[in-house]
DNA sequence: AAAATTTAGCAACAGCGTTGCGTAATAGAG
DNA sequence: CTCTATTACGCAACGCTGTTGCTAAATTTT
């Protein structure tokens, strides 16, 4: 996150960035792989890999006899070798998760927060759960920081939380720096969606396109990952896919305008149909294929993973009918491989990238 | 384009394209404006504003007397020294504009193309549009190539025509590589609403945050600059705006879903309510900035700037009404500063850009 | 056992930005 | 006019990238 000016350090982070995504995504990896993936010349592949052994990022564990020759040592992350806590804040509950270098999710704890909590209760509720997830053995001196995936709005690059929908006590707090402070670990903020479809990209390596997590929890979001990276627009506040009108004539709501998204489901689930309520959903996602040609649609939230087959079918067919009329046009539409998780395991997933990920370069 | 390994060539790409973005914003600039803007040593500076006079990029022009010390000398882009060629390949006109390095138009002109032309129709068009236009003293020498921008479905990354709307004889043609010899100049494709916000982008500089470009003009559609870049979506089909559901009501779409923003608007302009079609597109407008926070909505096309103050009031009061309601999120409206000539200009920039903009480097 | 093939690293190199330091050009003070 | 302080700016050496050229190691095939 903080500005990088062009000069070889960012050489080095890009490239590392790259062997560790290549052994994220595929288990094992050998130089060649890494030769063909990212087009550097074997020497350098060579000296890349030798620095990540030598931090202990990875590690070779046997080697691949392919015939004549030589045969090629095979590489593997270390799993073991860094870990990050995500928190999961929702209005009623903390949900905590420790994943390590490799992306998986070692521990999940789900503790209760007091109605409308102020940020102390907050605070001590992570410390201590912090504490309890890293009192396992060695996991607190390879933690790289925590990282929080709550609800908007919010700001992003300063850690600030504006004014967290449905919460009174969350007016412009500098959540990451007290939380730095009060935990002593690095922290980062970012919007509960955001999180989630970094989560998915990261599941799904270098091959995973523009993609959006739609959530259904208390509320309908959007996260987007597009170009690569994720997209939180102007003010860290892209993601209010449940406020865009999908009826002109529909009735107001809570936003202030007509026949939003939500509203439109929300009629629809309290009446108990959701069947009705999926189609709507559908109408929203291929709103979106239309706007920013998607190669993924990612299901998630509780109150969708109720009905995840409803949902599913719904949004497959809709996409399937309405939006990718051509061969060449292909989307999938899937349910978020973490399940609950994924909002807390996507926030500490963009830490563990602040370290070993691609550098963030200033644009143009 | 073309993936790019991570070398030292990228850095000196990457700083150099932020050196001529620089001079391309504020008209000049000296040594010390670059080193506050990239964060580069003085001397790398020196290193990066020598390679560029050398190549003819940028030239000094004064010096800057500040009080005591040795005058800076002061710097401004060589317009003269680069061109490159624009096309908007519209139903009915091509139109071409010449751009020089400092994204000035120079030349401008329309020339009608025949019903239902043909691909070779077009490239004769093409090739008799850019010979006079490079005509005059010494520009062809300095042509970086030809950008063309057009309605979709395109493939951008291959610079294939999928099948353009309302023309039959476009089925999977490869217009860049055929025209690429046909003109004997590198030739870059994309569609007319992606060229057409970077249009925009290139105009405000690096302060320019995420955008879109509404563009109404047989159809509507957007163009979107999101995370410094344009976003074309996963097959070069991003921006088809116009066809998301904003009246699940409403009356049948050509796209075959109902109440698309397109066919409500275009219903609303038949009967001649210009007003109602207006707050139509400004309904979409929020929509996108609930989805997506974007800092500028820029507005253009054809059949909108028929009644661009009705289309600029509509929009910009919903956005004050319904979206941006806090004071820190902040969004401009404004019309299309280039007028017809955005779509051309912005396909010509894009050239431009890959010779001078930030090279391009895979993702993760 | 020898040859062929593949893998992998050492050494020298080119090209980035950085650091250390010297030089040039100006305004202001004496 | 002279000297000093100040600011701008580049040369030279350096550290760090990835690259190139070449050698060594490990294995299968002959």
């Amino acid at each position: 996150m903080t500005r990088i000016t062009a000069d070889v350090t960012f050489l080095r982070g890009y490239n590392q960035a790259r062997v560790m995504a290549l052994g994220r995504t595929g288990r094992t990896f050998e130089r060649s792989t890494v030769v063909e993936a990212t087009g550097l010349t074997p020497q350098a592949v060579s000296k890349v890999i030798a620095r990540l052994t030598g931090d202990g990022l990875i590690r070779p564990v046997g080697v691949r006899r392919a015939g004549i020759g030589k045969p090629a040592v095979v590489y593997e992350l270390v799993p073991d070798s860094r870990y990050a806590i995500g928190a999961h804040v929702a209005r009623r509950t903390l949900r905590l998760v420790l994943v390590d270098l490799a992306g998986a999710v070692r521990h999940s704890a789900v503790s209760p927060l007091p109605d409308d909590f102020t940020p102390e209760q907050l605070l001590d509720a992570l410390a201590s759960g912090v504490d309890a997830m890293t009192n396992s053995g060695g996991v607190r001196g390879k933690l790289t920081g925590v990282g929080i995936g709550m609800i908007g709005p919010l700001d992003h690059a300063n850690g600030l939380v504006r004014g967290a929908h449905g919460l009174r006590h969350w007016h412009d707090v500098p959540l990451r720096e007290i939380a730095e402070k009060h935990l002593d670990l690095p922290v980062h903020l970012d919007k509960d969606v955001t999180a989630g479809i970094t989560a998915e990209a990261w599941r799904h390596g270098a091959t995973f396109g523009d993609a959006a997590l739609i959530m259904i929890e208390s509320g309908i979001g959007g996260g987007f990952w597009l170009g690569g990276t994720a997209h939180r627009g102007a003010h860290t506040n892209a993601g209010e896919f449940g406020h865009t009108v999908v009826d002109l004539d529909g009735p107001r709501c809570v936003c202030g305008r007509h026949g939003c998204l939500e509203i439109v489901h929300n009629h629809a689930t309290d009446a108990g149909d959701i069947a009705r309520a999926a189609r709507v959903v559908a109408v929203g996602v291929v709103n979106l294929l239309q706007t920013l040609d998607l190669a993924h649609v990612v299901l998630a939230g509780a109150d969708l993973l109720r009905h995840p087959q409803t949902y599913l079918t719904a949004v497959t067919e809709a996409v399937r009918a309405d939006a990718r009329r051509a061969d060449w046009l292909t989307t999938t539409v899937t349910l978020s491989s973490l399940g609950a998780d994924a909002i807390a395991a996507g926030a500490a997933m963009q830490v563990l990238d602040q370290h070993y990920g691609v550098p963030a370069l200033a644009p143009i």
